[in-house]
DNA sequence: TTCTAACATGTTCATATCGACATGATGTTC
DNA sequence: GAACATCATGTCGATATGAACATGTTAGAA
């Protein structure tokens, strides 16, 4: 149910596409909630039906179609509603975590690749949030600006404010997992010392 | 795809019924994986279709009838293939941070609450697992306990290694969000400070 | 004996989500 | 002029998930 106001939430940035938005949930925005197009397009429909957005048509070069959307007041009203809203926390979904307490069953070397591949992950990820927040707090970052735009410099304050929480938040859980990963792995390696030979 | 492979790992612990996973699932194994018994009496028939698990019935009383299910080395077989898998990261699904990055939206006061919302969740779920991950240490769990027979101390050892990690990094993960929430307020008060009276 | 909590097992429907299928235009480079 | 990456918008079908609907038993307490 987020992605309706994920998608408003962009689009109170600045108008945008179908395509402008894939793009977008495949960037920043898709560190918080990601989507592909197949779902865009007909949420983009659903919305424009519930008059939250409007939508207009301009073409690119001769024949090339573009659909670009733009919140309504009532659209900016549902999303403040939305952010408003007690936050809901959804059921446990930690994959990983649950094949590990199942890895009883593998080698200790299946193990230590699934650590592995865990704390690479998690670079990775802290590796690519941190040019994002970065690109945001130096005023780098395109659609953060035009959010920007026409704000008072209090509230210009608040969304940098913000958008430091959120990314800053991401990427101290990836530096969490990370570091988890390196201990879990010493600990493997001083369970074999304790266990070398034995069994 | 997770929930076969948490009903296959539970069940390589002891034989169950359905309606003793679905309290599984509400209780510890619900920290990795949450599921209502709508889902897991199906997927129990799907099982046992593809031959990884067998059921039978015991009559509880006079009439009242129970499927007991036990995983068959095919299953077995299955969850090992699992476990040694390389993991999948899926998309990610931030709801709470998403609301954030538009709260500028709202009022400082409505973000603020969001904050304290935030923190107190992760106060209640951090106070829920400790005495989980604790009595698994203290050799106080039930099934925990019932996976360790048979096994010779150096598994009995790792079985409690891998739950020791995971209930740990989960216990780390809502101590990092109560610590995150915690900065963020203060944040916000030096914010309103700054800004006091002007605007 | 009656009531209640817990035991026990299902189905059904709406919605969410993802990967695959499907099509075509535009701009750049070789 | 051909090839290719990117722009651009859609649909379809399989599966996942969750809330609600549906039913009945058993054990213990009041």
């Amino acid at each position: 149910m987020s992605l309706r106001f994920a998608i408003l939430g962009s689009l109170s940035s600045c108008p945008s596409s179908g395509y402008d938005l894939t793009r977008q949930f495949g960037l920043g925005l898709g560190w918080f909630w990601s989507a592909s197009h197949s779902q865009i397009y007909p949420e983009l429909k659903r919305l424009e039906d519930s008059k939250l957005i409007d939508g207009s048509f301009t073409t690119v070069g001769e024949k090339l179609e573009k659909r670009v959307y733009s919140i309504t007041p009532a659209g900016v009203e549902a999303l403040i509603t939305w952010v408003t809203d007690h936050p809901q926390y959804r059921p446990n979904r930690d994959p990983e975590r649950l094949q590990l307490i199942f890895s009883d069953l593998a080698s200790v070397d299946d193990i230590r690749r699934h650590l592995e591949a865990h704390q690479r992950h998690y670079v990775d990820r802290r590796d690519l949030v941190r040019p994002i927040r970065d690109a945001i707090a130096n005023g780098e970052h395109d659609r953060v600006q035009k959010r920007l735009n026409g704000k008072s410099p209090r509230e210009q304050a608040m969304t940098l404010l913000l958008r430091e929480f959120a990314y800053g938040g991401d990427i101290e859980r990836a530096e969490l997992e990370i570091a988890w990963a390196q201990r879990a792995l010493r600990a493997l390696d001083e369970y074999e010392r304790r266990y070398a030979g034995n069994d």
